[in-house]
RNA sequence: GCCCAAGUGGCGGAAUAGGUAGACGCACAGGACUUAAAAUCCUGCGGGUGUUAAAACCCGUGCCGGUUCAAGUCCGGCCUUGGGCACCA
């Protein structure tokens, strides 16, 4: 019999015993787990999913043989665009095309044996599926959780049609290239930020992979910080900014609305109308893509008006630019240049002035302090790429060049007289001023401790002409150019490292130091100044502590044919009007045109007969909503209806869901763990919040796969020509080889490059398995020989499969085959259990294999358990090191003392040679690992 | 730019709590069996010094430093690659 015959007996079998079935309400303890279900796409299945789906079939496998009550199901999440642009081409209704990809998928996926409960199976597109994703929308409707708003999607004036971020990459339409505009639409949306909190916090109650939190962590954006009120001078008009650093408010400098902004049109003067105008326009015709790309110069225009900053009354002008979004926080902000380096960038541009507020402070406070101010200066040869510095040697060390201001001097002069007299250049320019720096330090030379604000320079040398030096007698030093890593190496003072850093990267000073310039908040750190001004702003009423997030609320419109009609029906009378949910489903409607329509609605609109209905309430004349769901709308409860998915009553029966309890492991790719995830977190989190889910969340782990990349190690493309096809490697090597070699290939968290090579590896193992069948001799025990290796192998593959570490299961198992291999005979039972270990990754052959000895299948068998104590060895090998160095090895039994351990090591005639004529200092014994011998 | 992950032989990768680095597999080389091929089996396989052969020794987990009796593993600083987010105030 060959391989393909073995698989299909096998599959007849299971799929005529449901030796699968999840059964609800067992005795059993349930196990739930899922893995993302697909996509039925019209290339079939991918090798990728055979990897996620084998590690999972694995994990469901030998927790059935350990005696627990496994749900493992697969369906189909086939509403979206592929679907509908297959349609559109070829002018067939995607639900045939659909059913045609499904029924690929699903022969694939049992020639490959999976041992999913197919009497679970459903679509997201059938209507018993659906009419519930529509009822759960009428719920959120109900609850005031669905509203309809005016947001800007992207356009695409040639196509005529609404597009998806995915597809208005890089501000063109992804079909005809043409450029994309920003056009408001009216949309369904969902109230999801105000989960924002709970999706946070509800992380806790969840065993996700740490990177998995942080995805969702990073996604919500939770931000913690002010809302500051600012009048507009002359204005009866106020406007409110968000902040995260409200203790910078005496160094805003200028207000920036969005452009979008609804205070814009009122407080612009005359002046600036015509420039505000067409800066709003150009922002319209830019989609969020231009608006946010990479490394662009900062644009916006003066309105003429001035707002008054709350806490010194001073006038800053108001400005408009793109860069303020209008979807964040109140779409205004106070732009404080000195700490912020997107303020600081536009502030450059706009020549605002820029007020430092808060300082470094570098060096040791001390008592009796003398104050004073001073500079530090860089001087840059840019021919030579070199830095000049002044080397004190014994004195002081390297530095740059530094000085006191002298009364009546500013800053720069004293930088310029400085370098001057220091070293007698004179032919420079200056090119940055860097922020001020606090500094202490005690002065060997005068026995005092100085404390310091230092303004840092950086100048560049335009010529080498040098008048001589103009020292004093103390001053006894060197002046060197030195490059960059030297630099970084041998400045060690505080101060001008701390300056040179500046120097490198001029710009905003973002971190924290002590507050100046701020009135009742100098002298404070950033914490403390927030806290000051906090309380300052909420006692003088303009302001207070405020709470934002990045994830806004979720558009929950398409204007697409192929996905759920969403249940509403508009009455010019009564408004939106939800549909009666004893309508419900709402079907698609079969039509034979899925080509949305010139203005952008969806083809639904079309049909007139569809969309014209009565109105629920008042039975006039009314219309139906034509946009349908997103795809992520039948993702997001999925995993609730296996539960209980031939439930025509609800969507599923709390009974159910309180038995089944939670998806215990959850298996999906890299790329859905944050909106996917989050979505269905909100999803359940709403259901829960008005009783219909037994718990706040409904999937405990999240484990996710790395993706099967071509042998050329490029991800896998038909243009590439690097595709594998699941079907030939089945054909030509059979399902369990392919599913071994899956498993083997890497770290099943890492991507992996497909080798067909290595797939040959497996192949041979698995042919290894079957000779050993020659080897068997009837004894109903194990070799003694062969117990603790046995005993070993079971415990790791166990561990393994549970931990996601397949490739060592695998390597764990052909090493026992290996060790089988080694001897004339063994025992039935030493098979057997080769067999019951390998089945979850390769059932096909051992379940064959296994009959052929005349035992009961394996997926009605039990899971071996292993004897801790025959886990271990009786004799093994350590090393012994000296000063940890190995300098050879000994053989040491279970029952060996630490003593007889030490005295073994210590004879060991290399380790002799190696601690010869030393002292011994001690001697360090790990007992089963290592000894090592500490020598003087 | 920010966040995250990774970097180990010719290759995929292993080392579960700091304890003999390179398990297991692939590729390659040599040999056995065979008329031959396939299959199978045996041997070798990080680099170097060394030796008739051994033994033994030195170097080695991206780079530089540190902690430790002991570092692929921990700490600090860099470099490179991959991924996510991206003007979020």
């Amino acid at each position: 019999m060959n391989f393909n015959e073995i698989e299909k007996k096998w599959q007849n079998y299971w799929d005529e015993h449901k030796s699968f079935k999840a059964v609800d309400g067992s005795e059993k303890k349930p196990y739930y787990i899922l893995v993302e279900f697909p996509y039925p796409s019209g290339s079939g299945l991918h090798v990728g999913h055979v990897r996620s789906y084998t590690a999972q079939d694995a994990l469901a496998r030998m927790r059935r043989m350990q005696g627990e009550n496994v749900l493992f199901p697969m369906g189909w999440d086939a509403f979206g665009a592929p679907a509908e642009g297959y349609a559109i081409k070829n002018h067939i209704h995607p639900k045939e095309a659909v059913k045609e990809n499904i029924k690929t998928f699903k022969r694939q996926m049992k020639t490959l044996g999976f041992s999913f409960d197919w009497d679970r199976e459903f679509s997201t597109t059938d209507p018993k599926y659906y009419k519930w994703t529509q009822w759960q929308f009428l719920e959120f409707y109900k609850h005031n959780m669905a509203y309809k708003a005016t947001v800007p999607v992207n356009w695409c004036p040639n196509c005529k049609t609404v597009l998806s971020n995915e597809d208005a990459a890089g501000g063109v339409c992804e079909r005809c290239g043409t450029e994309v505009v920003q056009k408001n639409k009216s949309q369904w949306m969902l109230r999801m930020s105000d989960y924002a909190e709970d999706l946070l916090t509800g992380l806790d109650d969840t065993h996700f992979a740490p990177k998995v939190k942080l995805g969702q962590i990073n996604w919500i954006g939770k931000s913690i910080g002010a809302e500051i009120v600012f009048k507009v001078d002359g204005y009866n008009e106020t406007f409110t900014v968000f902040t995260t650093r409200c203790d910078t408010l005496f160094g805003a400098t200028y207000c920036v609305l969005a452009p979008e902004h609804e205070l814009v049109d009122i407080i612009t003067t005359d002046e600036h109308k015509e420039e505000v105008k067409k800066y709003k326009e150009a922002c319209l015709h830019k989609n969020e893509m231009e608006r946010t790309e990479l490394n662009k110069e900062k644009t916006g225009v003066f309105t003429g008006a001035y707002a008054i900053n709350p806490v010194n009354n001073e006038r800053i002008p108001i400005y408009i630019s793109d860069y303020v979004l209008s979807s964040y926080g109140t779409g205004a902000i106070m732009a404080v240049p000195a700490h912020d380096e997107r303020d600081y960038e536009f502030a450059k541009k706009f020549n605002i002035p820029i007020i430092q507020v808060l300082e470094e402070v570098t060096g040791t406070p001390h008592e009796n302090e003398t104050k004073k101010n001073s500079i530090v200066a860089i001087l840059y040869d840019e021919a030579n790429d070199k830095y000049l510095t002044i080397n004190w040697h014994n004195l002081g060390g390297r530095l740059f060049i530094g000085g006191t201001i002298k009364e009546g001097e500013t800053a720069l002069e004293c930088a310029k007289r400085e370098i001057l007299e220091e070293t007698g250049y004179k032919d420079i320019e200056l090119m940055h001023e860097l922020p001020k720096i606090n500094h202490h330090y005690y002065a060997y030379n005068k026995d005092k401790y100085f404390n310091i604000e230092s303004t840092g320079f950086l100048f560049k040398l335009v010529s080498e002409s040098q008048e001589s030096q103009n020292l004093d007698e103390d001053e006894t030093f060197t002046v060197e150019w030195l490059d960059k890593k030297v630099i970084a190496e041998e400045i060690v003072d505080g101060l001008h490292k701390k300056t040179f850093e500046y120097a490198m990267k001029p710009g905003a000073m973002e971190g924290d130091g002590i507050h100046i310039n701020s009135d009742f908040l100098n002298g404070l750190n950033k914490e403390d100044a927030i806290n000051k001004m906090l309380e300052y702003l909420e006692k003088n009423n303009c302001g207070k502590k405020k709470v934002n997030y990045k994830m806004r609320d979720w558009i929950f419109s398409r204007q697409r044919f192929w996905g759920e009609p969403i249940p509403m029906i508009y009455c010019e009378s009564c408004g939106w009007v939800p549909m009666d949910e004893a309508d419900l489903p709402l079907l698609l409607p079969d039509v034979a045109e899925y080509v949305p329509t010139d203005n952008g609605e969806s083809p639904l609109a079309k049909i007139t007969e569809w969309v014209n209905t009565t109105c629920p309430k008042c039975g006039r004349p009314a219309k139906r909503e034509t946009d349908t769901m997103p795809n992520w709308a039948g993702s997001s409860w999925y995993f609730l209806r296996f539960m209980d998915p031939h439930n025509d009553q609800e969507f599923a029966s709390m009974e159910n869901m309180k038995y089944w309890n939670k998806v215990n492991w959850y298996n999906g790719g890299m790329e859905h763990t944050a909106r996917h995830l989050l979505y269905a977190r909100f999803w359940v989190q709403f259901l829960y919040n008005i009783g219909l889910v037994p718990n706040k969340e409904m999937i405990d782990t999240r484990v996710s796969h790395g993706m099967v990349l071509g042998s050329d190690n490029g991800k896998m493309s038909k243009s590439k020509g690097n595709v594998i096809n699941p079907d030939d490697i089945v054909r030509v090597y059979g399902a369990d080889t392919l599913r071994v070699y899956e498993m083997f290939m890497g770290d099943y968290e890492q991507d992996s490059p497909w080798s067909t090579d290595s797939l040959r590896g497996c192949k041979r193992f698995i042919d290894k398995v079957i000779r050993l069948k020659d080897k068997v001799v009837a004894k109903d025990e194990y070799s003694s020989d062969l117990e603790v290796i046995i005993n070993k192998s079971i415990k790791k593959v166990e561990y393994d499969l549970s931990h996601l570490g397949y490739n060592t299961a695998v390597s764990t198992l052909m090493i026992l085959a290996n060790k089988y291999d080694e001897k004339e005979n063994i025992t039935k039972k030493d098979y057997q259990v080769l067999l019951t270990l390998l089945n979850p990754i390769a059932p096909h052959i051992t379940e064959e294999l296994n009959e052929s000895l005349g035992f009961t299948p394996i997926c009605e068998s039990p899971w071996p358990v292993f004897d801790d104590e025959k886990t271990i060895d009786n004799e093994i090998t350590i090393g012994i090191q000296v000063n940890g160095k190995l300098r050879g090895e000994i053989k040491i039994t279970k029952d060996d003392s630490e003593e007889e351990i030490k005295n073994k090591a210590l004879a060991n005639e290399n380790v002799k040679k190696h601690i010869e004529g030393k002292e011994i200092v001690k001697v360090i014994v790990i007992k089963g690992k290592i000894v090592n011998i500490v020598l003087k």
